[in-house]
DNA sequence: AACTATTTATAAGA
DNA sequence: TTCTTATAAATAGTT
């Protein structure tokens, strides 16, 4: 339908292409808009140029998401269906294993364990009490720590109000006796008590 | 294009219509066919008749799940991407409460606690202690069930032993004494002794 | 489904 | 791109 009839296939021409394309799909789009108008049809046209332009027309009357189910319905063609399975199965999975953790959980709780035979209550009671050694040990050595943290800071006080009692009474001592030729040396009671107790804690 | 002009409106006329769809939706395929073969274009087509009837039409280079991930890109359209963002993120909610799940599960067990402060390790040992204590009780009750049964078991056989020894002597006697006025009646040691154990086990 | 008079689409040229 | 126009193609009404 032209001046000359041309053979269909690729067009080498780029600007002759490109410009066929464009009237070309301009036709297709106003044939897709009289078949809807005419005929009561829905259709749904998607055209990419070469250059990767988008073109699209979809009916008034459905949007292309429903025309879209509708197609999978249709023909069978899995679009988002699949993708949508994989992620429902995943959440399933995913639900399920959540589902046991929480039942592990409350067996470890001791509840809902009615149904647990003895073997598996053994099981069970085997991991709590192993667990709860543990918990006992580290929980003596958190109070270790903070006992020892405290002795410390007793200490510490007790010290330096030793030292400023010792330091006043020497004061006291030059005012009365200027001229002594001996003098008292500050002793820790515990020497590097300090560096004892911290390599403890951080142990 | 035909023997009258006609306005572009709906076809009243059901065959008619129904004729016209035909011709056109052709029309439009082999439009769609021969823009994509001359121009190098990427078409997708899907026309309903109204009667529900699907045609639709691809063009060889890219498929349809292809075609619409493209289109929403360019058209900023969602058509399934908003479902799978829905997904994801549940999925993702999911294994948070699964990480949550599994991290306490291994605080029950006794593993890594070091992190837990003194506070929350009391609340865990706790937990535990609780439960070691009704897992505890459910065990002796179950282990005291087994000892029944097997008691229970026993118990019948013992039983039965005695009654065939009885009958066996009250048939010799028989044999002797044919014509003897009394006879033996059997009687259970323990009367009702199985259903006594029953009611224990089942409670 | 086939025919065909007409309308419509469009290839080539400007 | 847009307009023009000769011609091919599509199709409305008919058989």
């Amino acid at each position: 339908m032209g001046r000359g009839k041309i053979e269909i296939k690729r067009i080498e021409n780029v600007n002759n292409r490109v410009l066929t394309f464009s009237k070309r799909r301009n036709g297709l789009v106003k044939k897709a808009k009289e078949i809807t108008v005419l005929c009561d049809a829905k259709v749904a046209l998607i055209v990419f140029a070469s250059n990767g332009k988008m073109t699209d027309y979809c009916c008034p009357s459905m949007d292309l998401g429903a025309m879209l189910d509708q197609y999978q319905k249709l023909s069978g063609n899995k679009l988002w269906d699949a993708k949508h399975e994989n992620l429902s199965n995943e959440i399933d999975k995913i639900k399920k294993e959540n589902d046991s953790l929480q039942l592990e959980l409350r067996h470890l709780k001791g509840e809902d364990i009615q149904s647990l035979n003895l073997k598996n209550l053994m099981a069970v009671e085997h991991a709590v009490e192993h667990g709860l050694d543990k918990m006992e040990y580290l929980m003596t050595k958190k109070r270790n720590e903070k006992m020892m943290v405290e002795e410390n800071r007793q200490l510490s006080f007790q010290l330096q109000q030793q030292e400023m009692e010792i330091a006043s009474n020497a004061r006291g001592m030059m005012m009365r006796d200027h001229d002594a030729q001996f003098g008292y040396r500050v002793q820790p009671i515990q020497p590097n008590l300090q560096e004892k107790i911290m390599s403890l804690v951080i142990d």
